[in-house]
DNA sequence: TGTATCATGTGAAAAAAATCACAACAGAGA
DNA sequence: TCTCTGTTGTGATTTTTTTCACATGATACA
């Protein structure tokens, strides 16, 4: 089982949402077609789907509901990844509301805020509980992950008490550069980049 | 002006957020405490910064200043880029309140729904319009970025739309990959990958 | 049954990205 | 003033990623 880069990672799942949505029905599909959707080279697709153990059928392509499958399997989507949100504002209410996160076995337990206003108050059917019983929930159900959806002046203060916490992950969506211990991974929701990349498309 | 690629936009941009937000008040920065924070190699930091035309001091390491300006400048952030949103729910909400867009000249015009609940009222201070009145209104002001935060279900039929009223750059936050023509590009926020991008960082 | 086709799977080559290594030299401090 | 240090800037190397090219062989169809 070889380790697997970021880019790998990013053009499977999006495979997987192409034969989730997009190729509903049909018990075939080409590299090629995948390819030409998401405008890549088809032995790249063929490689991509190679690391993920599927063998495809001359003349015919690949499974769709084996190779969806078989992502699913390799990106461990079945596998359930329990998360807090921090930041009850309305990225993080975009993000409980994300319909799709059960499908990745992303399951958001909680929301955390310090605003009296919502502590006691559900979001997307969660609970919104104060950032203060952080520490004695992280404990109790050994939560590894957290979203960071807090303005980005309070960024680096939360993320200090969430690591002293015990957090492992952080899912940074503000855009703000967070100082955490080596054993603290931050993966960076670079949104504003997203967009900047998205127009540097026209000129590439 | 060489074409920069999309690794060091988003590399860029982290520099800036940490420029912005973490170095508040210093007048230098070295290289090697930007590729402390972000985890990166210092030269590769250096070699980005080179890329935007800016020159460091001996013992010192960078003008902050200098180099904020110079990547908000080498990334466009000060050009105005309008943009509509399709899709009023709680992503929408979420990204017309993004209080950073402004300073990365991102300008949210209105957001766009079919839900007759939703049309006329105000979300974030814009106007939220039927979807029937896109076609006119990209005509009429020209608009070539949307932003998509529809339900999946409903991705590509808006897409259809959109591209047929004239849409240049679609934004996509829905876990979908959109048929356009290779005049159209689709920039896909693929949410879930950066999750599963951030626990693969445990092993890697 | 035979043949042509078309999609796979994969080595080899090319391109892109990151790391290494170090000369240069400005600035701090004795 | 002199020396030492720390940081830049960059060429060379390595690693990673992508593309190219094509042999293989299952399938459709005559």
């Amino acid at each position: 089982m070889t380790a697997i880069s970021n880019k790998v990672i990013n053009r499977l799942t999006l495979y997987h949402c192409l034969l989730k949505y997009t190729c509903k029905g049909k018990p075939f599909i080409a590299s090629s077609e995948i390819a030409d959707l998401l405008d890549l080279d088809d032995s790249l697709v063929r490689k991509d789907i190679a690391l993920c153990g599927v063998l495809g059928h001359k003349k015919q392509g690949y499974v769709v509901d084996e190779l969806k499958k078989s992502i699913e399997q390799k990106l461990g989507f079945s596998e359930r990844k329990e998360v807090f949100i921090i930041g009850a504002g309305s990225l993080g209410t975009a993000l409980v509301n994300y319909a799709d996160f059960k499908d990745y076995g992303i399951d958001i337990l909680a929301l955390f805020d310090n605003d009296p206003n919502k502590i006691g108050k559900e979001i997307g059917g969660k609970r919104v509980v104060s950032l203060e019983k952080l520490s004695n929930l992280i404990s109790r159900i050994n939560i590894k992950n957290i979203i960071l959806t807090v303005p980005p002046q309070a960024a680096q203060e939360v993320t200090d008490y969430a690591v002293q916490c015990g957090v492992r992950f952080i899912w940074n969506f503000t855009p703000t550069v967070l100082r955490v211990p080596k054993t603290v991974t931050v993966y960076y929701e670079n949104i504003v980049s997203s967009f900047m990349q998205m127009q540097n498309a026209s000129i590439a």
